[in-house]
DNA sequence: AGTAGGATCGCG
DNA sequence: GCGATCCTACTG
């Protein structure tokens, strides 16, 4: 069934292994994808050092503050669309990054083949921006890790913020 | 206006 | 493990 927008103004955590029990769903014109997603990462709150919202709200990050429920969507490298899902309450910055679904792993490729870039950042998941979430399975053995690309985060690097489905 | 650095990728 | 790559956000 499909996720609406409320459904993400809860804990990341839960919302992390929700999302590792759904598919993620991509209409564009009248193409359609549908890819179980097996691997996301979690940056939460204040303290976390390799969140975007660690250094207080400010420039892209604003995104991060806003009610659950909304599309975090920014380019890394010059290059690569990398797709969130902001959860929780309104003012406290949080979101899930959506690392792989279905055969494509890594956050860059996986937005590259469903055609989502930055004109996705701040929309709604729903049938409206043509991208949403229908849980439609139970995760089985989900294994945490630390999270990658994030060398400047000091003690923050190791904590195991990301999830991987076995 | 200039610049440093990056929530990656792909090649070794 | 490391270099390419180029946009963005921050600085001055």
């Amino acid at each position: 069934m499909r996720m609406n927008k409320d459904f993400f103004k809860k804990d990341s955590r839960e919302v992390a292994f929700a999302l590792l029990e759904s598919n993620i769903v991509r209409e564009v014109g009248n193409e359609m994808f549908s890819l179980e997603v097996n691997e996301v990462e979690i940056y939460e709150g204040f303290k976390d050092k390799a969140s975007h919202a660690y250094k207080g709200k400010r420039g892209r990050n604003k995104v991060m503050f806003e009610e659950g429920g909304v599309l975090y969507v920014y380019l890394v490298y010059g290059i690569h669309s990398i797709l969130n899902v902001v959860t929780d309450k309104k003012d406290y910055p949080a979101a899930v990054l959506i690392r792989g679904a279905g055969k494509f792993s890594g956050p860059g490729r996986l937005t590259k083949a469903l055609g989502i870039s930055t004109l996705l950042n701040r929309k709604e998941v729903g049938k409206e921006s043509g991208l949403w979430f229908e849980r439609n399975r139970r995760a089985g053995k989900i294994r945490m890790v630390p999270r990658v690309g994030i060398h400047y985060a000091e003690e923050w690097k190791e904590a195991s913020l990301r999830f991987i489905k076995e």
